[in-house]
DNA sequence: CTGAAAGCGCTTACAG
DNA sequence: CTGAAAGCGCTTACAG
């Protein structure tokens, strides 16, 4: 804010050349002679000279800013698609700014404005949508997007999915061969994409079976939100002996009120599987069974796509698969199924 | 990339304006007449125009960015702060350019680099420290400094601190209240200011009280390393019956390992206080007692410094109190310690 | 209130 | 290989 700190102009006068030689000694593949960059690279250490990206930015017209547009990034599953994200980007040599939402379209809205502003060479949104025009403002200005577990399409956006109807479909098929006969869908009533997948894979499945099957959805996707699906589904005289929860935040809070309110065992009394696999599922003290999102592929694939120029015909949806994490809180079965 | 967006040319050719006017429409406190301040809203309406946050933050010297610098961003405590701090920065106007360290001294530096890149208003700094040099660079910039539960000071930077030893010394007293005779201290390797903090604390005070204490030191802070000191600690015959963790991820593996793999029961036979009140502590499933960072206090003092102009005098040092929550992982002693 | 002009720090053809 | 010059999109005195 004070005084300005030091420039081109600043490297040049002390190293007794250009302007422009400065600028072409940190522009890689730029023709600078081994004697005039060494004197520059000795006055730019000297003076502490750091190249100004946004003056660069503002005439390459790239900024090395990627905006990641995400809601509760504090929850374990978010965090780490985040924390991968970043990583894959500083790899990359880009940089992230990272913008929190409500969720609302609004704050979704406001967020798009933002990376607009600040020119951000792409976006990469994991909660909510924006609207179609100013997704086509962002496309026109060159920004490429991303959208990770979103519905629908927007031209010229990759999609990245994950194949959750699949995971609510075999959801079932373990349950049953673990010997349940009265199994539940949990989910949160947030309605996402993602969770209207697990739940609708789940629902087919399990009509197509037969069995007997009851579901519940309340709330946000949240740890207490597990505790209130676990008491509702729990604590009925006819509770299902095997749940299939599309979010293992939500199947920690089933698995702790069944186990220390309830008195019910699992997996004896009570199969369980989630979706996710977040660092928790792996806690002895939890010990879920539930289907992994491989965050780091998702993270470096998207970061693939986003570097590898804007092709006019490159891909524009991205299925990943999720692998089933086998632990204990699933009955041992008649049969073992995969 | 491909196309040029629009700029507050084409706005002011629209409007029938200079492009001084579409700046000044945009910047607060600018004198512009209602009519001419309706032609431009409109036409920059029309035109989807956004101000250009690299060139305004080229010649105002202020940028709206501010770089959060941190290690492990997706463990519980760091997701939860970084989450604090997005918001708060959102709240002021302002965003968050967000660098992954691994705790590396050249990471660090690396990351600072990157925060000078890109002009950013001022850094915050989560993990390692920045040498001196550098750091006085930054300042020399005008970029304002906030070291969160850093010891070393740097002239001019903001130092938040957390009572760590103060914790160490209460958890000591709540656990001999508890009724524990011999307990222990359980820590990481990592040697960061908090840890050591806690750590001096539960000596100081274990060492004075006269009471039986050991203590075990090992790896990274994580669930894992939890797990390793509870094995370490727990499988010995002269087990200790009561134990503070420097950290909650850590007391959690702890904790699953007891219960799980040693069959202890808690409280009844093993007291547990864990620092940072991580959401899973406060899971059914756990339950421990624990010292409270006040998380949001501590983003919103700090965002709060950074607003408030870079007084000569201002404030160098927060000393922010941690609250004890007291849970369910430790005995019923014969006196109520508060 | 409003416009013309200068300037922020950079990069990139264009000559030499 | 190197420098002078133009230009990116903005803001801010300076006149009017």
């Amino acid at each position: 804010m004070s005084r300005r700190s030091v420039s081109a102009k600043d490297v040049a006068d002390l190293a007794g050349v250009s302007r422009a030689a400065v600028s072409r000694c940190f522009t890689p593949g730029a023709s600078v002679s081994p004697d005039t960059r060494a004197r520059i690279l000795k006055a730019a250490d000297q003076l502490g000279y750091q190249v100004n990206r946004l003056a660069s930015g503002l005439i390459r017209n790239e900024t090395g800013l990627v905006a990641l547009i995400a809601s509760e990034i504090a929850t374990p599953y978010r965090s780490h698609l985040l924390s991968a994200l970043t990583e894959a980007l500083q790899q990359a040599g880009k940089v992230a700014l990272v913008i929190n939402t409500d969720r609302s379209d609004a704050s979704v809205e406001r967020a798009m404005r933002q990376a607009i502003s600040y020119r951000t060479d792409a976006a990469i949104i994991l909660s909510g949508m924006p609207d179609q025009s100013l997704a086509e403002t962002c496309l026109r200005n060159g920004m490429r997007l991303v959208l990770i577990n979103r519905d629908e399409e927007r031209e010229g956006a990759l999609r990245v999915r994950v194949d959750d109807a699949e995971a609510g479909r075999r959801a079932v098929a373990i349950l049953f061969a673990a010997g349940c006969r009265r199994i539940a869908l949990a989910s949160s009533a947030a309605d996402t994409p993602s969770l209207r997948g697990r739940e609708h894979g789940f629902r087919e499945a399990a009509t197509r079976s037969g069995i007997d099957w009851i579901e519940e959805r309340r709330g946000m996707t949240s740890y207490e939100t597990g505790r209130t699906l676990g008491m509702a589904l729990l604590a009925r005289p006819d509770r299902p002996d095997g749940i299939f929860c599309t979010t293992d935040l939500m199947a920690c809070g089933i698995m702790d009120v069944a186990r220390w309110r309830l008195g019910i065992r699992i997996p004896e009394q009570l199969s369980l599987i989630g979706f996710d696999d977040i660092a928790q599922a792996g806690w002895e003290g939890y010990n879920l069974t539930t289907f992994r999102q491989p965050v780091d592929e998702i993270a470096r694939r998207s970061i693939d796509w986003l570097l590898s120029g804007n092709g006019g015909d490159s891909i524009k949806e991205l299925a990943i698969e999720t692998t089933l994490v086998m632990r204990r809180s699933v009955a041992q079965g008649v049969v073992a199924t995969t």
